[in-house]
DNA sequence: ACACTAACCGACCGACCGGTCAGCCCCGAG
DNA sequence: CTCGGGGCTGACCGGTCGGTCGGTTAGTGT
């Protein structure tokens, strides 16, 4: 009962390592680990389930060489504006805006690394701690540290907290945007814009509203 | 959907029952819908397969059941403090630190209907909007929409992004708890009182240095 | 005593899983 | 030309999955 790969329209050319890999890449994004076979990956991939583990060894090797590959996308440089001397609420506002832009632009992989990170346990999340994310996070803390000795930023909240809500709030409403855009009220799941401008505004100056709570300053 | 199956129509209980359900949240919150088995959960509730097929009549309309109870456990009444006239402030800051003590009260029901947040599609986040989670954000939407209308927050922010990012930074802490407690710099992973305290004081007051407040940045 | 029924069980089924294996095809080296 | 080896395949394996089946036990109304 196997089908010969028509492939309409697509190339005809050798299914190789890379074909298994964005395949798999593909569906394990959307259903997890568990909810996909080998034999979906290699029909996806146009070849025949054998020829996978012919390339990777085993599931869970092919597993963690998406997740690598993965890993290396999320992390290159994120944070080169800062160098800048533009307003830090500038610059927070484009950095959310951008890695909310990000996920959506390549969803699939977004999805595999939160998926990784709610069903790591303690053990795996030390792991992941240390040999992925350490180095993104690290950076993202020592730009609020700068920016807090630099003045300009409460210095009673830790740069680790205010990293871990940046990353939470797109996480979040990314993770959630299927969910959100049926809720009462929410009209800014699909306006990444205006959604990165609302969040910064709110993590850089709060909710209370100025006029009321006038504490001696005027606004611009 | 239709029950050919011995139908157990009514509200019929047993401690069977009860004992199949307890086993089949523990371990579905533990590992996810296709991480458990059957056998797995009747093993667990020290009874046969078969006799949990008997009571429910598929492994889906079990793990149904199962997130009914789940969010029937979430549900009930989050806001009865909002009624009070206190500083809005300190309720927020009530309100974050509840939601999350909860959440690290029972994580298995936690990470239950994470998951379930994830792994939806845009047709089942619309059937979880409708059904499950949209009493509870509307509540929680209406909540802040009040307090905008007695003065007091910000009006150009919509009441659904605040809501949104107070469950999002919760949801997240928690999410990533066993990541977060090893990177640099995070220290407020287990004092949930001093999280609560911090997430809602940003929220609030914001990022901003209020001592320099002022927009004009010098470079140094 | 009987009939009826829900609760419960061991054994079983077909489907599918991850993984293996012997061998085919193709191509470059000798 | 032969030869060998890597990409690739269909057939197959043991095991587990969700789900079914025939039958037994316990309780209850008559």
């Amino acid at each position: 009962m196997s089908e010969p790969p028509p492939n309409p329209g697509g190339p005809q050319r050798s299914a190789g390592r890379d074909e298994i890999l964005a395949a798999a890449t593909d569906l394990f994004g959307e259903s997890g680990y568990d909810g996909v076979s080998m034999s979906a990956i290699a029909q996806r991939a146009g070849i025949s389930k054998a020829n996978v583990f012919h390339h990777f060894g085993s599931k869970d090797a092919l597993y963690l060489e998406v997740m690598r590959a993965a890993r290396a996308y999320f992390e290159p440089g994120t944070e080169r504006l800062i160098e800048q001397n533009q307003d830090f609420g500038e610059q927070l506002r484009e950095l959310i805006g951008r890695d909310f832009a990000r996920m959506r632009e390549h969803p699939d992989l977004a999805r595999l690394i939160l998926r990784e990170i709610l069903e790591s346990g303690p053990s795996r999340g030390q792991a992941l701690a240390s040999e992925v994310f350490g180095e993104h996070f690290a950076e993202l803390t020592g730009l609020f540290e700068q920016a807090q000795r630099q003045g300009g930023l409460a210095r009673d909240i830790p740069p680790a907290l205010i990293a871990t809500l940046a990353i939470a709030c797109n996480t979040m409403l990314f993770q959630s945007q299927h969910l959100l855009r049926h809720l009462p009220g929410v009209d800014f799941v699909d306006d990444g814009e205006r959604y990165a401008t609302l969040v910064a505004r709110v993590l850089l100056d709060g909710l209370r509203d100025e006029q009321k709570d006038a504490e001696g300053e005027s606004d611009a």
